[in-house]
DNA sequence: AAACCGGGGTG
DNA sequence: CACCCAGGTTT
């Protein structure tokens, strides 16, 4: 890789134009690098303006490390409800966990260690040390190789693994050992405010006079990224048994898809099915009585990889035999259970009706 | 190297 | 509606 542009000018202009235009968030706002460490993990595939309240929310109910280490998982998954991706939460609480017992409750100050955690990969390791130490590490993430793609022109194709290692030697070639934590967090600011996706706003940009796809007219063509597979659909019926005030709930095993979230008891269909095949599928899983089954709503849910065609039903169940993942749950106590997104929408459903 | 893991935004 | 975005872990 050979990067023909003036270190030390880029470095000036970048981190310039970072001092003079951040966007003043909540994580901006300390130095605290257990606090830091929480906005990266969920910074991962996931914008700005949807962190900002989990954040918040997140430092109030667990102000140090100690709390999170001490935290109960459903309450953690509780807080990180609706942000997606609920074993970041997980590893998240493992890492700070082994920072607890091993490091004294202090973060460490370098790669080797803090990236052995769990949930921390070179990305979040660099943005951390750099960030909350000072320490002169690359942290390339999605917009750190858009940008420099462009800057450097840079054409493998960012979506092979082997790629990120380029964009890495690129920066730990040109990072500034002034301020570093600057530089890094300039590169993704650029990414985010200028040079973004589609149409980026070169006219405004700072580092324009050191880009090379702006000098040959090629910054709507970078970077080079071939795209991904289609989604996969998947027939369910979700079902809302009663018994009582209580409703039926289900949590889901440990590993895969929303591991250990809750959920009303889901079937797997081949097709649509018919109400009273739901019944019978349902007396096989509980031997017991369930019966008056009725359909209450249908919707679809869309994940990066497959989608979920839900048919929503209610239930009345008697005399159950419960699985050890099952439990009755009151109207308040499922309040306290994580659920995700599709179960969000059969329960909104459910207190549509008055169900729950 | 490829597959697995959510949710939200844009056009 | 179709399409875009994106870091870590597991296989």
């Amino acid at each position: 890789m050979t990067i023909n542009i003036d270190k030390k000018q880029f470095q000036q202009d970048l981190i310039s134009w970072f001092l003079a235009e951040k966007r003043d968030l909540p994580w901006r706002r300390t130095a605290d690098p257990y606090q830091i460490w929480i906005s990266e993990i969920m910074l991962q595939q996931t914008r700005v303006d949807t962190v900002i309240p989990y954040y918040k929310r997140f430092v109030e109910k667990f102000p140090t490390l100690q709390a999170l280490a001490e935290a109960d998982e459903q309450i953690l998954l509780k807080e990180w409800e609706g942000l997606g991706y609920y074993s970041r939460a997980r590893n998240l609480q493992a890492g700070v966990k082994e920072v607890a017992e091993n490091y004294g409750g202090i973060v460490p100050d370098n790669r080797k260690e803090f990236s052995a955690l769990k949930g921390v990969g070179p990305y979040t390791a660099g943005a951390v040390l750099s960030i909350a130490y000072g320490i002169p590490e690359h942290a390339v993430d999605g917009n750190v190789m858009r940008v420099l793609s462009r800057i450097l022109l840079i054409e493998e194709d960012i979506a092979k693994p082997k790629t990120r290692k380029i964009f890495e030697e690129a920066v730990t070639e040109i990072i500034s050992h002034d301020d570093p934590s600057s530089f890094n967090q300039g590169l993704m600011e650029l990414g985010a405010l200028i040079c973004t996706p589609t149409s980026p706003k070169c006219l405004l940009c700072p580092v324009r006079e050191h880009c090379s796809a702006f000098d040959e007219g090629k910054q709507q063509d970078l970077p080079v990224k071939t795209k991904a597979k289609k989604n996969k659909a998947m027939q369910y019926a979700m079902i809302a048994v009663k018994e009582g005030d209580c409703v039926l709930m289900e949590q889901r095993p440990s590993t895969g898809l929303l591991a250990n979230m809750w959920q009303f008891p889901m079937v797997e269909l081949a097709k649509e099915a018919l109400p009273l095949e739901i019944e019978e599928e349902l007396s096989e899983n509980f031997s017991g009585v369930v019966d008056g089954v009725e359909k209450i709503t249908s919707f679809k849910h869309v994940f990066s990889h497959l989608t979920w065609n839900v048919d929503g039903y209610i239930a009345k169940g008697e005399n159950l035999i419960l699985p050890a993942h099952m439990k009755w749950v009151t109207a308040a106590e499922l309040e306290l259970l994580p659920i995700a997104g599709p179960v969000q929408k059969m329960k909104t459903a459910l207190q549509l009706r008055g169900d729950v």
